[in-house]
DNA sequence: CTTTTTTTGACGTGCGCACCTCAATTTCTT
DNA sequence: AAGAAATTGAGGTGCGCACGTCAAAAAAAG
C-alpha cells in the first residue's frame, strides 16, 4: 500500500506552514519568491499531487455545461441533444451537469444575443456549434473574457484562439476522395458534390480535401461543381435531375453536409438503377440503413458521443487550470463500412 | 444556482435518521425491509446521487491497477506501454494508479503462475492480454473470486464471462475483407494471408470473418490457406517466396495478426513491384510509413489509448458496482487511410 | 407479560483540501 | 531605529460521505 503525499507532508518537506503551502498551491498572494520555490521543490520531490476529489469537496463545486445546437431538427443534431443527456446522467455523480439550449444559427444576431446574456453564475461552459460569424466570433471571445469557458464544437470559427473539438474537415474531405478514387480503381469519370449549402465553413474545408486529393491521386476523375439543395426537396431534386441529364459519366457522388437523407432521396429519384459510389457523412438511422442495403458505399463520420464527452472534459481541465489530453480528445475521421457498423 | 440533494435530505424526506440512510445507502444489514423502500423512493424523488468525490475521499482508496502485457517487444506493446503510462500519469490527481507488467504469454503455466500470486491488496485490478489456454482462463477466475476486478485485454479467452475489451476480430477481418473487395472492384485474383500463428483465437476470428464477407460480396476472389511465419524472418521469406512462385494471380494480401513488419518486409523482397491491394492491422511507427508512401492501402486499428482508459474505467466501474457506459467502452475498428492517419 | 432480537437514532471521527482570520515575525522604507 | 509593509504561522471550519459505537425503541419470540 502505496501512500500519497498530502499537502501535509510537502509543507514538513519544505519547512514551512500548511497556510503556506495552500498560498502557492492555490497562488495567493503575499508568499515569497524563495517560499514559492521551497515548496514547489517539495513538491516535485514528493510527487505530490492535488487529491482531486477532495478539492472538489472542497470547493463543493457543480459543473454546470450547455451545449449550443442548432435549432434545425435533423437526426444528427438529435443523437448529439440525446448524447448530451446520457452524459449528464452519467456524470451527476462526479458533479457535472450537462444541458441543450437550440439556437437559430441561421441569425447570427440572434445568437450573439444569447450568448451576450449569459452570466458566469449560470453556467461554468458552453459549447458552441455555430458558423463561422463575426458576431457569434465576438460574442464567443467576450464569453470567455466574463470567465465562462468557450469551445467550439464542431462546427468552426476560423483561427480563434479557443478550443476546437470536430475532426479536420479538410482531412474527411481528402478521406472522401481516396475512398471515391480507390473503390474506382482507375474506372474514368465524374463527381457529383451534394451539400446543403457551400458557404459553411466546414463543407468549404471539405470540398477543399476531396479537390486535392482526387487531383493529385485519381486523374481519371473529375469533381464536377457543388450541387447546392438549400435543405429543400424539390429543389434538391430539381438540380440533380438537371445534372444527371446533361452529364453520362458519372460514377460518385459525394454529400459534403449533414443532411444525406435528403440528398439521396432526390439521388434516387433521378439517378434510380446507376451504379455510383456513394460516400455521406455520419452515423443516422437513416444513413446507417443505407449502408446497410448498399445505397452508400462508405461512411465518414464523428462520434457524437466521444465529442460531447471530449467537450465536457476539455472545459472541465480548462477551468481547473489543467491540459487536456490531447490524444485523447481527438476526434477521429471514422470511415464506416457495412463490416464495422 | 441548483443546491444537490446530499443525504442529510435524504434523511429528512424519508423520516429517517442519517445512519439509517447510511445503512441503505451501503447495504449494510439490519434494516427492514419497509425502510429500505422509504429511503430508495426519498432517493428516486429527490434524485440524489452519491458525490463520487466525497465518497472517494472519505473512503481514501486508491486504484492500482495493473496491464499484463505479452514480454515480446513488438512497435504495439510498446504504444501499450506508454499508453499505461500515460494514464499512470494523468489519472493520479484521481486516485488511479496504472501499471506494466510484461509476461511470457505463450507459456500458460507461467502466467497462470504470476497471477496466482496476485493478492488483493497488492493491485485491485488486472487487464490481461493472454492468449486463450485453459491454465490462463482458470487463473483469471480465480482472481477474480478472491476480490480483484479481471478484465480480458485485446486478446481474448472464449466466452469468460468478464469483460472483454477489444474489438469483434471477427468483424475486423471482415472489414479487411469488404476493403479489398472494394479497392479491386471485380478484379479476378487470390488473397494472401500472412499470420504469425493461426493458433491464436484472434487470428483465427478475423480469418473467418474475411473469409465470410470475400465469399458472400466479392465471388471474384480467392482466399488461400493462410501462411504463417512463427515471427521467424527466414521462415516468413521462405514460404512467401514459395507461394509467390507457385500463384500467378496474387491481388491482395492481408495481415491478420500484430506483426506487420515481419510480413510486409518478407513480402517486399518477394513480390518486388507488384500491384496488391494490401492491408494490415494496428497503427506502429512502421505501419504507419507504410501507409504515407503506398506499400500499405489501408490500416485497420484499435486505438491502444482508448483501449488501456476503457479498460481502467471498467475495472474501477466493476469495483464501485457501477455500470460502465456501454457506448464509451466499445472499442471501435478503426479504418485508416493516409488521410485520416 | 417478559425476554430476546432486530431495528433505529444520535453522535463522533476522519478523509484532503480550500478558505478564512488573527497574530507573530521578517523585511523594506525613510 | 522606528514605523510601515510584506510575509509567514497557527488554528479553525466545512465540503459530503463512510464507518464505528452505544443506547433507545420497536418488533418478535417465549
Amino acid at each position: 500500500m502505496v501512500e500519497r503525499p498530502t499537502t501535509k507532508d510537502v509543507a514538513k518537506a519544505a519547512g514551512v506552514s500548511l497556510a503556506t503551502v495552500d498560498r502557492v498551491l492555490n497562488e495567493r498572494p503575499n508568499v515569497s519568491r524563495k517560499t514559492i520555490e521551497k515548496v514547489n521543490e517539495a513538491v516535485e520531490k514528493l510527487g505530490f499531487v492535488r487529491n482531486l476529489a477532495a478539492v472538489n469537496l472542497a470547493k463543493n463545486r457543480i459543473y454546470r455545461f450547455c451545449f449550443a445546437l442548432p435549432s434545425s431538427d435533423t437526426q444528427y443534431i438529435r443523437e448529439l441533444e440525446k448524447q448530451v443527456g446520457d452524459a449528464d446522467r452519467s456524470l451527476k455523480t462526479e458533479l457535472v451537469g450537462a444541458h441543450v439550449v437550440r439556437l437559430p444559427m441561421d441569425d447570427p444576431h440572434a445568437v450573439a444575443r444569447y450568448l451576450g446574456g449569459l452570466a458566469a453564475d449560470e453556467v461554468d461552459g458552453i459549447a458552441i456549434m455555430a458558423p463561422e460569424s463575426p458576431q457569434v466570433r465576438d460574442a464567443m471571445g467576450r464569453l470567455s473574457e466574463r470567465g465562462i469557458e468557450v469551445v467550439q464544437f464542431l462546427a468552426g470559427q476560423v483561427d480563434l484562439s479557443l478550443d476546437f473539438i470536430g475532426v479536420d474537415n479538410y482531412a474527411a474531405g481528402s478521406v472522401a476522395g481516396r475512398l471515391i478514387g480507390r473503390f474506382l480503381r482507375g474506372v474514368e469519370g465524374k463527381v457529383v458534390v451534394i451539400a446543403d449549402t457551400m458557404r459553411s465553413l466546414d463543407t468549404i474545408q471539405r470540398r477543399l480535401g476531396l479537390d486535392d486529393t482526387i487531383r493529385r491521386s485519381f486523374p481519371n476523375l473529375q469533381v464536377l461543381p457543388s450541387v447546392e439543395t438549400y435543405s429543400d426537396p424539390s429543389r434538391a431534386k430539381r438540380v440533380l435531375e438537371h445534372l444527371f441529364g446533361h452529364q453520362d459519366d458519372i460514377v460518385a457522388v459525394y454529400v459534403g453536409s449533414l443532411d444525406a437523407e435528403l440528398a439521396l432521396t432526390a439521388l434516387q429519384s433521378v439517378a434510380h438503377g446507376q451504379d455510383l459510389v456513394t460516400i455521406v457523412h455520419e452515423r443516422t438511422p437513416f444513413t446507417e440503413a443505407a449502408l446497410s442495403d448498399g445505397r452508400i458505399a462508405a461512411l465518414i463520420a464523428q462520434d457524437p458521443g466521444h465529442a460531447v464527452r471530449s467537450a465536457i472534459r476539455i472545459m472541465r481541465a480548462r477551468i481547473e487550470n489543467r491540459d487536456p489530453i490531447a490524444s485523447q480528445e481527438r476526434i477521429r475521421i471514422e470511415i464506416i463500412l457495412k463490416e464495422n457498423m
